[in-house]
Formats: C-alpha cells, sequence, structure tokens
RNA sequence: GGGGGCGUAGUUCAGUUCGGUUAGAACGCCGGCCUGUCACGCCGGAGGUCGCGAGUUCAAGUCUCGUCGCUCCCGCCA
C-alpha cells in the first residue's frame, strides 16, 4: 500500500469530458471492476461524482500496469494519468465519461478491501439485514447516495424559502421533559438529578409555541423528533420534521407558506410546477367520500352511504348494522363485474383486517342484478343503490355494514387496494390536498375519557367554542393535515393563545387544574404573559422525502435506520452498558 | 400485544408438497490464459452449523414444538 503524501486529486471521477482530452489528472477512488486481460487492464473508478474507466497499460507503463493486476473491487486508489480519447468505436454512451479514458502512469495503492458481501450496484437486491450490517458499504450505492444528496438539497431549499420569507432557524433542547399526552418518550437519566429524568422530544411543540411568546414571530427548524412507538415503512424512534411556527396568523396564512415552501421543494428537486392554491377538504367530506383522513384523491371510486336503503332489505347483516347505529356503505369497483367468486371473497381478507366481518357484493348485469343478496332486496331499492353508486353493466359493487369507524376504515383502505391493483393511479403525479376542521377532541374508550386529536394546545374552532360543555366531540378545531397521494405528510394547528381557552382545554380533558399546573405550568404562565395568536405545522421530512424519491420506506432517506424492532444492526445499539454507569445513574435493571 | 411473509454457499435463489444417493444454480471469490473491455471472455478450483435448540424417525434442509432475526400489516404512533 502507498502513502497520500503530497497527491492531491485534480478532478473527480465523474466531470472529465472529450474536451479534456490530453490533460494531465489526479484521480481518486473506489475500484468499482476490474477488467484484466492480461496485457490491458481497464479499472472502473468510482466516487460519489461518477465512474470514469481508467487503463493499464504495459506499453505505457509497466510499473504501473504490473500493480493494477492486485487491484480489487473497492480498493481505494489514486491514478495519475492523461485524458485520452477512447479508440472510436469502443465509447461508451452509459457512461457520462464514456467519450473518454485515463492513460495511468503511475498507480497508488491508498487502501485494500476484504471481498464486500455484496456488489456496490443498485441492481443488487440484498436482503435489509445485510444492508444494515454493512450500512457504510450500501450508502456507497449510487441509489442511496442520490437520495442523500437530494436529502441534502431539499434542505437547503426548505432553508433558503423559509429564511427568505423572514422565517429564523432556531434550535430547541433535545434534553427536555416528559409531557402526558402522545406518544411514549424516550427518557435520559439525569446523573446529577438521581432519580429524574430527562425525555427526548416527540416534537418541539411547546418550544416554538415559547419562541412565538418571546416574539421570534417566525419560527423554523428541521430537527429530530424521537417516539417510543412501534415501527412501520414510514416510521421510525427517530425521524425529521420541518417544524414551523408564526405569530399573528390564522391557518390560511400557514397552509399558504407551506405551499409556498413546498412549490419550491418541487420545482427545485424535481423540476415539477405544482398547481396552487391545494385543494381544501373538510375531514367530514374526507372520511365520507374517501373513508379516511388522508384520502388520495387521485382517483374516484369515493365510498356512497346506502344505509337508509339498506335498512330496507331483509338482508340481516345490513339490517343488523343498522340497528346497531352503524352504517352501511359502498364502492363501485367499475368494470369488476368479471371477477369470479373466489377473487372476490379474496377481498374479504383485506377489509378484515381493519375489523369488518365481512364483504357484501352484487354484480351489476345488462338485465339486472346478480349476487347471493339480491333476493333480500326488492328490486326498486336495488335500482336506489346501484343508481347511487353510478352502477352500469359490468360493474362491481362491495358493501361493508359495521360501525361507521370500521366502515369507513375497510372501505378506505379497499379503495387503495383496488385502485393499486388495478393501477388506477397514474405514476409520477403529485396530489396534495389539506385537510382541514379535524375534531378537537375524540373518545378513548380505553381510558374512558377525552383526548386531543391532535395535541391539547389546538385551538377550537371560534364558532365551536360555545359547545365544549355539552358537546365536546362536535366541536372542530383549527387543524389541518397536508396529504401528499394519500400520505400524511404533515399537520399543525393553530394554538391556543389565551389562557383561559387552554385551561378550558385541559379541563374537558379530563387534566386537574393541579395536574396541569405540575406538567403544563411553564406553558400556563408563559400564555399569560401576552401570548400573540400563533400557529404553525410540523412536516415529516423523511416521508416527504421518500415521496420525492419515489421510495417506498422512509429508511431508504435515512443513512442510518433503524430495524423494526429499533436496534441498529451496524452499531448494536441499544446494547448493555457498563455497571458502573448505572451505578452512577442510581439506575437497577429488574426484567 | 396480534396476524402474514422470509431465513439454504459471500450474495440472490432453487430444493421443503409427498423425509431417502455426495444439498444445487447464477453472480461473487481464488488460480491460470488473454491488448479494447465496460455484466469482458475462456479453462480450472475453493466455498454450506440449510438461523438456532429440542423432538419424531432407521433417516430431517424437508415433519412437529420452541426460539432468534429481518420485513409488511393491525393495535399503538397527541
Amino acid at each position: 500500500m502507498d502513502l497520500l503524501q503530497q497527491w492531491r486529486r485534480t478532478h473527480n471521477c465523474g466531470e472529465l469530458r472529450r474536451k479534456d482530452a490530453g490533460a494531465q489528472v489526479l484521480l481518486m477512488g473506489w475500484v468499482q471492476r476490474r477488467r484484466d486481460h492480461g496485457g490491458l487492464i481497464f479499472v472502473d473508478l468510482r466516487d460519489r461524482y461518477g465512474i470514469v474507466q481508467v487503463v493499464f497499460n504495459p506499453a505505457t507503463s509497466p510499473q504501473a500496469h504490473a500493480k493494477a493486476h492486485s487491484l480489487r473491487s473497492e480498493y481505494v486508489i489514486a491514478i495519475k494519468g492523461e485524458v485520452a480519447l477512447r479508440p472510436p468505436g469502443t465509447e461508451n454512451p452509459r457512461l457520462a465519461t464514456g467519450e473518454i479514458e485515463i492513460i495511468v502512469h503511475e498507480l497508488k495503492i491508498l487502501n485494500e478491501s476484504r471481498t464486500p458481501p455484496f456488489p456496490i450496484e443498485d441492481e443488487a437486491e440484498v436482503a435489509e439485514n445485510v444492508r444494515l450490517r454493512y450500512r457504510y458499504l450500501d450508502l456507497r450505492r449510487q441509489r442511496l447516495q442520490e437520495n442523500l444528496i437530494l436529502r441534502h438539497r431539499a434542505a437547503k431549499v426548505v432553508r433558503d424559502y423559509l429564511s427568505s420569507q423572514g422565517f429564523l432557524e432556531i434550535e430547541t433542547p433535545f434534553l427536555t421533559r416528559s409531557t402526558p399526552e402522545g406518544a411514549r418518550d424516550y427518557l435520559v437519566p439525569s446523573r446529577l438529578n438521581p432519580g429524574n429524568f430527562y425525555a427526548l422530544p416527540q416534537s418541539p411543540q411547546l418550544f416554538k409555541q415559547l419562541l412565538m411568546i418571546s416574539g421570534f414571530d417566525r419560527y423554523f427548524q428541521i430537527v429530530k423528533c424521537f417516539r417510543d412507538e412501534d415501527l412501520r415503512a414510514d416510521r421510525q424512534p427517530e425521524f425529521t420534521q420541518i417544524d414551523v411556527e408564526m405569530s399573528f396568523v390564522d391557518a390560511d396564512d400557514v397552509q399558504n407558506c407551506i405551499e409556498g415552501m413546498l412549490e419550491a421543494v418541487f420545482r427545485e428537486i424535481l423540476g415539477v410546477e405544482l398547481k396552487r392554491p391545494f385543494p381544501k377538504m373538510t375531514y367530514q367530506e374526507a372520511i365520507a367520500k374517501y373513508g379516511l383522513d388522508r384520502p388520495d384523491i387521485r382517483f374516484g371510486m369515493e365510498l356512497v352511504e346506502v344505509t337508509d336503503v339498506a335498512s330496507r332489505s331483509s338482508f340481516q347483516v345490513f339490517t343488523r348494522a343498522v340497528e346497531g347505529r352503524g352504517v352501511v356503505k359502498g364502492i363501485n369497483l367499475k368494470g369488476g363485474g368479471d371477477r369470479s367468486r373466489k377473487e372476490i371473497e379474496e377481498l374479504i381478507e383485506v377489509v378484515k383486517v381493519y375489523g369488518a366481518g365481512g364483504l357484501a357484493w352484487i354484480k351489476v348485469d345488462t338485465g339486472g342484478w346478480a349476487s347471493p343478496i339480491v333476493k333480500f332486496f326488492r328490486p326498486e331499492d336495488l335500482r336506489e343503490i346501484s343508481d347511487r353508486m353510478g352502477g352500469e353493466p359490468g360493474d362491481l359493487l362491495l358493501f361493508v355494514a359495521d360501525r361507521a369507524k370500521v366502515v369507513n376504515e375497510a372501505l378506505g383502505h379497499l379503495r387503495l387496494h383496488l385502485a393499486k391493483e388495478k393501477g388506477l393511479i397514474k405514476e409520477g403525479t403529485y396530489q396534495f390536498l389539506w385537510v382541514v376542521d379535524f375534531p378537537l377532541l375524540e373518545y378513548d374508550e380505553q381510558q374512558r375519557r377525552f383526548v386531543a386529536v391532535h395535541h391539547p394546545f389546538t385551538a377550537p374552532k371560534d364558532e365551536d367554542l360555545a359547545l365544549i360543555k355539552d358537546a365536546p366531540l362536535k366541536v372542530r378545531a383549527k387543524a389541518y393535515d397536508i396529504v401528499l397521494n394519500g400520505e400524511e405528510i404533515g399537520g399543525g394547528s393553530i394554538r391556543n393563545h389565551r389562557v383561559d381557552i387552554q385551561r378550558l382545554i385541559f379541563e374537558t380533558l379530563g387534566i386537574g387544574a393541579e395536574e396541569a399546573e405540575a406538567k403544563f405550568g411553564f406553558l400556563l404562565d408563559a400564555l399569560d404573559y401576552g401570548a400573540p395568536p400563533h400557529g404553525g405545522i410540523a412536516l415529516g421530512f423523511d416521508r416527504l422525502l421518500a415521496l420525492l424519491c419515489g421510495a417506498t420506506s422512509i429508511r431508504e432517506v435515512i443513512p442510518f435506520p433503524k430495524t423494526q424492532k429499533a436496534t441498529c444492526l451496524l452499531t448494536g445499539a441499544p446494547a448493555n452498558v457498563d455497571p458502573q454507569q448505572l451505578k452512577e445513574l442510581h439506575l437497577k435493571i429488574d426484567i
């Protein structure tokens, strides 16, 4: 192996072109591939900028050629040589540098490499645990390099845009206090305060509100957040938010600002011009028509309520659901009438996941309706259902009858399932949607109390405030989610800046005055010192990036992600610690 | 906490139904030959705790039970 000494790169591996022919260059990088012809040896030299072919010719430099014989994949080398046009007919149009090659005069082997466990190529499909174990090698692959480069660029667009709009990037603490409500906290024991713990923030929510109270007016941060909950393809225990807060604004101002930011991101990163303003839909409409609070409106197949007609049937599944204060809704799979009974039965599995007991179906035929359940309906009722759902011959009508929540979730997901299966979703389109007017509260059966749908600092709509005592579930919040292609990428709200209303909300949530004082006293105090009207939003940066990259998991845009059990296969975290460390922290393990 | 999928050579997989010879393939790796390749080619070779542990059996990669890991989903995630 050789020392770097005074050798320095003159170029990277991706930038040399025809016009550079004749130049003396010094390149460094990794051996992507070696093609040893015995005489000539070709090496594809790789760095993050690209790949260039270098040629070892025994006639040019016998020493370098002899040395090149020992090169292997992923060796780190430096070469001095001359840029030459490739001989006619040997250009490689698949390489950006494919018109030229480097005739090597001198070779340094800066480091050797064990044979990598998998090839450093995008095409290599490697099990995820292997990739994570050797993440530093996985990250050498072009695909992930591009993802992280895109991540950097997107973050910069966000910073530049928000800065141009007068926002200040201000850091908030990671070591903070645990607050009730919300996700499980990651805790950090305090050595100096035995028995006490910090919590890593689920989001900088309260700090950004405090910054508004301090008068910073417009704040943002691209910031890590921590939630100790179970993982998913789009959920990691630590993830990144674009966190934004503004003073003297209402929901429209926040939304408008975020639209501008996303417009800049899509323009700069993808070259896509977004249509503005983004459409808005109330939560109520989203649930009614799409079954989910994050509708994918790139295609139709909307849910249709048929509870009233269903109640007139003698089909017990329907009538019982209606009697139990449930609902009956359906979707129309256009042209789905050619599905076999077995194929329809398979769809039951899709809805069962969400608690639905089954799936009723009716095929619309030229002559009428075909289904095991038509006999329970009067013809005029079938006509009514079919018409309401836009049924035409060849269509398949699918129904779920149950509690509203189950029906909506089951059909909402079934709708997505069918659309993906039938290819109804046009790839490469970006359909944004604001979902607004979320309910402020929902009832938690387990805890037997009201809980905040968004978070406890969200303001109720002015006109609904009076309902809070008598009909808390009817109170709508000044809360909004931003949905992209059916995925929630962010959510926010206007906050309670008046302490009386904030106290009222705590009270409604069953947080007594004493508890509120103990846990949120600092916020209530702050609100009491001239808090301006304010609100904001937080966007899931990883999720946004995954959509921008076309990745199916946010792990593809995170350099060192955790597994589904929240472990790091690279470092082995989490791990045991030295007993001495525990002692210093006054901790005893009890498992 | 629950349901599904996967786990066999360094990698990706076949073999597992219905137990039966020495567990195969491709790529990669090692050695040799090769002066215009770029998925170089040709010849030869090495490489396996079939995730792990019990059990059934004359015999287990294959069947049973348990367990571990990765993954998708439900619950959970204000």
